[in-house]
DNA sequence: ATGGTAGGTAGTCCTG
DNA sequence: CAGGACTACCTAC
């Protein structure tokens, strides 16, 4: 037909030899105006990732919209294979890769010609979840005056063999005895000899543990180089540190940057072969913001664990400092080091023997709080529900769950799913903001007039982004002064958001916009929407986890509790990610008619509650 | 850049 | 000097 021949003309144009075209039947229900609603036929064009990317908003005389062009490989092979977070993947044809040429530092690699080769293994129920390996790690440094940098003198890593990523581990099942391993390595300052006693000591250590638990080494890049080999010894799952994005990795690579650590060296501290240091500084270098996407690719292959961050998701505290959780949560004691207490304890053994113990009680401490926060199952199980990528939700990546879970669902009901970045929008928004500077102080009305520039920063005048509230959220009502010294009744609705998206059934599917962003109204649609039978099997399966929850004892009821707890995390999240302006699933319309009802529902049910009570 | 809004208190700065 | 506009920070849902 004209379609097909006008696409391959455009193809052939970019350079794209090798594609093929199926003419498929596909749902729209998502927030492009220029993409028609509902069920129609399109074009399904596939070609290799090597070839260049066609441009989003080319449009020829056949065609006048184009999805999915800019679709990560990684999200493609997620959706299309149904890999929803860590499971047992059978894998059909492959090659082994010789030594020569593999990517990876893993001692197996295989070549996969087709991802249709990979699929999830749907009697995986019967295998058992294999254990993981976690290493903790914590760099003592001393500050170089004069190039403002941290200097690392040594590093303690503690590591774990047997860790259940299943089920939450007591004390007693980690620290069974030869599952755990643990060493330092430390270097001297500059110019300067280890304290008399140190090495007699190191070497006694050493042959009574029968392995390297004090490593003595003369330089920085000595040290760096140990670390490294001992690193890819233990070749671990999971790297864990408190503030270990924010601080000790970033430390860590660049100083394998300023010392020359060889390439071959410094990235075995990930799983894949690099020769090149990524950029490590980029984007937001903001206190607890976890670590730079460069930083991140260096470990790639390896979990990230920071248990700083973890604790501030998980917990209401004062302080996250390692010292202050380690009181409330593990009530142990912790004494805290700064880099200028450090240059003073290299004149003796003993105190030199003490920083030892510091930063394996530190690596220690941050162990501990992982498995007493049971953060491995519960982000385990959130990111099988969710079907993300684990790494990404132990950095706390909660839209990004989200919209996984939608981009899951919509893709098995056959809907073309929203693109990342919408060009459109960006064109718009950039146009807009245009417009703005030009009629500047002279638009009093254009709020009322074009909701779209209410998502733009209100107070952003100063480069912090804290936006105002873009439109109306839940009631509040005046309380009555007055002692009630009779009945108090309290009410707690059981997860009200999702409840009301549910019972109005509110969806991209249901709900018509209008295309002035004006409040829409109720769904008329008998079918159910996407989001209300996502919710309810959400519920459903809560529900029955929390019936097996009942009989079950010791670890498996520990195991249902996570489970419950992160399907109730996951429904409950789901709204916030509709009124997020960033969220691919963005949709303030749908966000707007959830809290109306919620509005509505709250006070019919009020006025019931006094008719009733009087 | 990395769910939402509502609402309270305390503080700064400015103005009539 | 009272009071408004604004911000930061905290908590509730």
């Amino acid at each position: 037909s004209g379609l097909k021949s006008e696409v391959a003309e455009k193809l052939s144009d970019l350079n794209v030899s090798n594609f093929v075209m199926t003419p498929v039947k596909r749902n729209y229900a998502f927030e492009r105006t220029d993409v028609p609603i509902g069920e129609q036929y399109v074009l399904k064009i596939n070609y290799p990732y090597k070839d260049p990317a066609v441009p989003a908003d080319l449009r020829g005389d056949h065609f006048h919209a184009l999805l999915g062009t800019n679709n990560s490989a990684l999200e493609l092979f997620l959706i299309k294979r149904k890999i929803k977070g860590p499971s047992w993947l059978s894998i059909s044809k492959f090659v082994a890769c010789p030594s020569t040429q593999r990517v990876s530092w893993c001692k197996f690699e295989v070549t996969v010609d087709s991802p249709k080769d990979i699929s999830v293994l749907m009697t995986s129920n019967t295998l058992e979840v294999p254990p993981v390996v976690v290493a903790a790690v914590n760099l003592k440094t001393i500050i170089n005056e004069k190039h403002n940098v941290h200097e690392i003198v040594s590093a303690s890593v503690i590591c774990c063999h047997q860790v259940k990523i299943d089920t939450p581990m007591r004390s007693e099942d980690w620290q069974k005895r030869g599952t755990i391993s643990h060493f330092t390595v430390m270097r001297k300052l500059e110019g300067s000899i280890f304290p008399i006693g140190l090495t007699k000591e190191a070497s006694d250590r050493n042959q009574k543990a029968g392995s390297n638990v004090l490593a003595l080494e003369s330089s920085e890049r000595a040290l760096l180089n140990r670390l490294m080999i001992e690193l890819s010894k233990l070749d671990c799952d999971v790297l864990v540190g408190h503030n270990i994005s924010g601080f000790d990795l970033d430390v860590l690579l660049h100083r394998a940057q300023t010392c020359k650590v060889p390439s071959s060296m410094w990235s075995k501290i990930g799983r894949l072969r690099r020769s090149v240091m990524p950029r490590l500084t980029k984007g937001n270098t903001l206190y607890g913001s976890g670590a730079s996407p460069g930083i991140m690719s260096c470990i790639a292959g390896r979990l990230l664990c920071d248990t700083y961050l973890c604790s501030r998701d998980l917990l209401r505290e004062v302080s996250y400092s390692l010292t202050q959780l380690a009181e409330t949560q593990l009530k142990k004691d912790r004494r805290e080091v700064s880099p200028h207490d450090i240059p003073p304890m290299f004149q003796s053994a003993g105190t030199l023997l003490k920083l030892v113990e510091y930063g394996e009680t530190d690596a220690w401490l941050s162990l501990e709080l992982m498995f007493h926060l049971s953060v491995l199952p519960l982000t385990r199980q959130l990111t099988n529900i969710s079907g993300n990528l684990w790494g990404k939700t132990l950095q706390g990546a909660r839209a990004q769950r989200v919209e996984y879970l939608l981009l899951h669902s919509f893709h098995a009901k056959k809907f073309i799913i929203p693109d990342k970045f919408a060009a459109r929008n960006k064109e718009l928004n950039s146009a807009k903001r245009k417009l703005n500077a030009d009629t500047e102080g002279g638009n009093a009305a254009d709020g009322a007039a074009d909701p779209s520039i209410d998502d733009e920063v209100h107070h952003g005048d100063q480069g912090k982004a804290r936006k105002g509230p873009s439109y109306a959220g839940g009631l509040v009502l005046e309380p009555k002064k007055g002692l009630y010294d009779k009945y108090i009744l309290l009410l707690d609705f059981n997860s009200l958001y999702p409840s009301i998206i549910q019972e109005f059934n509110i969806c991209f599917t249901t709900v018509e916009r209008s295309s002035d962003g004006n409040l829409p109204n109720l769904p008329t649609s008998k079918a159910s929407g996407v989001l209300p039978e996502l919710l309810k099997s959400l519920v459903e399966r809560r529900r029955m986890v929390k019936s097996w929850l009942k009989t079950a004892s010791g670890l498996k009821r520990q195991q249902f509790d996570i489970q419950q707890q992160a399907l109730k995390l996951t429904a409950n999240s789901m709204y916030g990610c509709l009124g997020f302006s960033n969220s691919r699933f963005f949709a303030k319309p749908l966000a707007e008619l959830i809290t109306l009802q919620v509005r509505t529902y709250f006070l019919s049910f009020r006025s019931r509650l006094t008719n009733m009570y009087n």
